[in-house]
DNA sequence: CCAATTTCAGCTAAACTGACATCC
DNA sequence: CGGATGTCAGTTGAGCTGAAATTG
């Protein structure tokens, strides 16, 4: 095996990249959204109603960043945006119908493309990957 | 589990920019080259000399790239760059021993952030998420 | 005063596109 | 001529940095 092939950072970082971007062509299409646009939907999705920091956070984006999706969100309708009334510093993020519509239509499409990424690999070996890159990922964000 | 960390193409990307992204600095640091410039000394002290064009097929980077991912490594002393005297299309990019050197370093500073970023999983386990990102990896590249 | 949250402007590296010259 | 190789200029989006305004 070769040097750059037998490097485990280097298949993940080649995997991860051609995967993520096969799935922001189909989601360009449909629904007509970008990844971190969907990887908000699904947090907020997940976990409800939360400060722009915590969304933030929770992606692994930079806040900075973060401001500019959410006024990407809004201008879709996706989300709605007011101050917190404990602490008029934060924001409170929150899904709209038309956010979990749109989240609902993307899920389906995201899972759809990774069934054919992962389609060299059976339902079991699937699961494991998942597994092992999960602890990985995990040991990443705790050491931060 | 939330939904973003149950989709595997996610999760490896987040792992492999993180890792390419610890790579980077310590090859910046010793013996100061980058990752791409790694890549490129890795492949050719693996298959020996070859086509600028066959180089960029292998790294799976852009020929215009390559274009100057070349200048780079030759300001450096790092590739000798000649042109074939049987097609004089095609240059002969081949190490220099400086460049041999150089990799032999750098595999050892790649090699030791890998087993840091991977010290969550057993050998075992590292050498399954390899085998199995590795099929993946392989069926992106043959569809293409 | 100090810290947290959000905002803003701008930077860097990565990856791609399109046009072109050169050579088989 | 058509096709392959290398070169060049420029575009795009991702991710990051540093500074500032507001509020606790």
């Amino acid at each position: 095996m070769g040097t750059l092939l037998g490097m485990t950072t280097f298949v993940l970082h080649k995997v991860g990249v051609a995967g993520r971007r096969e799935i922001a062509e189909r989601l360009a299409i449909r629904p007509g959204i970008t990844v971190w646009q969907f990887a908000a939907l699904a947090e907020l999705a997940d976990q409800g109603p939360m400060a722009q920091n915590t969304l933030a956070g929770g992606l692994g984006l930079d806040p900075s960043d973060t401001v500019r999706l959410m006024d990407e969100l809004l201008a879709d309708g996706l989300v709605s945006r007011e101050r917190d009334p404990d602490d008029r510093r934060r924001y409170r993020i929150a899904l709209t119908s038309l956010g979990r519509r749109t989240f609902t239509t993307a899920r389906g499409v995201v899972t759809k493309v990774e069934n054919s990424t992962l389609a060299p690999l059976t339902p079991n070996e699937r699961a494991q990957l998942l597994k092992l890159a999960g602890k990985v990922h995990a040991a990443l964000n705790s050491s931060k």
